[in-house]
DNA sequence: TCACATTTAATTGTTCGCAATTGAATGTAG
DNA sequence: CTACATTCAATTGCGAACAATTAAATGTGA
C-alpha cells in the first residue's frame, strides 16, 4: 500500500489551517508592533481601545464578550490601561458586581493619534481591499463556526 | 461633510482582518485543548511535535524557523517536552552551540495517537477540505506579505 | 423572608511569546 | 595566530491567555 503523499497528509504542519492562523496572527503582531509602541499599547490593548472608541462606560463582561477574552485577561490589562491614565475603572451602582470600564480624556484623544495605524497596516498587507475584505469574512465564518462546535 | 459609514470605517474592530485571525486563532486553541488535554500537549507543544514528527534530531534553531518562534519561547517549551519524555535534547558534538531535539520513543508513538486530531478539526470546521485548503493558501500568502514587510 | 443558585470581577498558577541580554562556540579578517 | 564579529541557546522580565477558584452582589423559588 503507497504512503500517502505528504501534500495531503493530514498531520503535516504545512497542510494545517490552523498553524496558517497561528503564525499569521503572529506575523500581524510583529507588524503592529512597532506601529503600536509609539501609542504606548500592546496589541490587546489596542483592541480593547477599540472596542472603547466604539462605546464607552461599558462593564468588562461586554468587552470580553466582544473580543472573546475572560476577566483573567481583562482585569490585569484594564489595570495596566488605567494606571497608564488611559482609562477609569469604577464600580456600578446598579450593580455592584460590575466595574465599568470609561476613556479619559487622554484616552479618547489616543484615537485620533491611532488613526493611520489600519492604513500602515493595509499597507503591510500588500493586498486589494476588497481580497482582505472577502478573506476576513470568510476567517470570521470560520471562527463562529468554531466557536458554536465549543458551546457544544 | 458626511460621516464615514461604520460598515467602512477601518478603525471599526469588525472590519479589522487581524482581529479576525487573532479571534480564530483563540477560537483554534479552544477547539484544540480538549484534543490535545488526552496527548498531554498544549498548542504550542504539539506544533513542535509536529516538526519533529516530520524530521527528527534538528536542532532548535531549525523548529523556531519552522514555526516563528525564538530560543526564548522554545527552550522552555522543549525542556517540558522533555520533563514529559518525549524528547531528548543534546549538544551537538559538531557544533558546540546548537541543541539537537530528538524524539523518544514515547514521543515517536505519540504520532499514532495523534492521528485523529486533524479529522476533528476538520468536523468542527464545518466546511469542505477544498475550502479550507484554498483559506490555507490565502492565509499563508499573506502571512509571509507580512513576514517580508518585518525583515524590511 | 430565607436558602440557594447565578452573575461578575478578581485572584492564583501555569504556559506562551517576545525583547533584550548573556555566554559560549564558531567563523573570519588581518 | 590574534582580534573581532557572528551564531546559537539560555536567561530575565513583562504582558498576555486561560483554567480554576474565590468573594461579593444579585436573582429566584419555596
Amino acid at each position: 500500500m503507497a504512503r500517502k503523499l505528504s501534500t495531503l497528509d493530514p498531520q503535516r504542519l504545512d497542510n494545517q489551517i490552523c498553524f496558517a492562523v497561528y503564525s499569521a496572527a503572529h506575523a500581524f503582531n510583529r507588524v503592529y508592533k512597532p506601529l503600536l509602541d509609539r501609542l504606548g499599547l500592546t496589541y490587546p490593548q489596542y483592541l480593547v481601545m477599540l472596542v472603547l472608541w466604539e462605546r464607552d462606560d461599558v462593564p468588562v463582561k461586554d468587552i470580553g464578550e466582544r473580543l472573546f477574552l475572560d476577566s483573567g485577561t481583562l482585569t490585569p490589562l484594564l489595570k495596566r490601561l488605567e494606571a497608564a491614565h488611559l482609562v477609569k475603572r469604577t464600580r456600578s451602582s446598579e450593580d455592584e458586581r460590575q466595574v465599568l470600564i470609561a476613556l479619559t480624556p487622554q484616552g479618547q484623544s489616543l484615537k485620533e493619534r491611532a488613526r493611520s495605524v489600519p492604513q500602515s497596516i493595509l499597507a503591510a498587507s500588500a493586498c486589494s481591499v476588497s481580497e482582505l475584505v472577502a478573506m476576513k469574512d470568510e476567517i470570521v465564518a470560520l471562527r463562529d463556526r468554531l466557536n458554536a462546535v465549543i458551546g457544544e
